[in-house]
DNA sequence: ACTCGTTATGTTCAATGGAATATAACGAAG
DNA sequence: CTTCGTTATATTCCATTGAACATAACGAGT
């Protein structure tokens, strides 16, 4: 899910997550497809699910991130707000940015991690 | 949990966490204590948990985190390896950094972010 | 020997989270 | 007016996760 190899970026409101890669992620989905339940289906996630962090989202802001219509067969829908789409895109500038910054540091983590199993018994 | 007002950072190896926040406290509070048991009561966490995830993270690189030899009363504990000194070193300094290079964005976004809920139907 | 505090596991239970399902209301198109 | 695809929500079920509890083995000190 993560965009960038290795690293996971998330900013917090308080302390629980505000954005990260999945609800950027879905916002541009909406973004994209116009409806939550399209972005949902190509996420591969419950329309419920995805309502959700719809709601988380825009509880999160003091902008709406996405408005939303009832009504189908291009009645309703969802939308994404400019405020919405400045917000992934500054989000992902972050990423960008942050992953920049510890490129180097992580290349070198990533050198020193694998998979076998090892005994850490002492003596 | 996190260090870093309003920012979680996790490296990931392949795709499940190998360190992040939590961890580094854990091996940095082992480190201090001299003991998993002792560590895991001050981050208010089950030793089952506290053991679990040092398991995991001696299992994702490739030199060991935290030794381990069983034995109460000073004969047993835990002692964090010169790699695990370093790489909980390392992450704080990912975290310094990747900080340092969003922390406007990070300050913007936050100036944007409240509680209050909202009503988002359109029309 | 005994005790104490530790690592190391197993087991059981509760809470959490997500998936699946079911409706309802709705709005535009036909 | 019917149909279709959508938002919105409740309910139920299941899997995962962590907490709690229990127990064993152990090693150093007393």
């Amino acid at each position: 899910m993560a965009r960038y190899p290795g690293l996971m970026l998330r900013v917090l409101a308080s302390d629980h997550p505000a954005i990260g890669p999945g609800k950027a992620q879905l916002v541009a989905l909406i973004d994209s497809t116009g409806s939550i339940s399209a972005a949902a289906r190509e996420m591969g996630m419950s329309y419920r699910r995805a309502w959700q962090l719809v709601e988380a989202l825009n509880a999160s802001f003091i902008e709406p991130v996405v408005m939303t219509a009832v009504g189908g067969k291009r009645g309703g829908g969802a939308v994404v707000t400019e405020f919405g789409r400045t917000l992934v895109a500054q989000f992902r500038a972050m990423e960008d940015k942050a992953s920049a910054a510890i490129a180097a540091d992580l290349e070198h983590l990533q050198r020193q991690m694998r998979k076998p199993p090892r005994s850490t018994r002492r003596k």
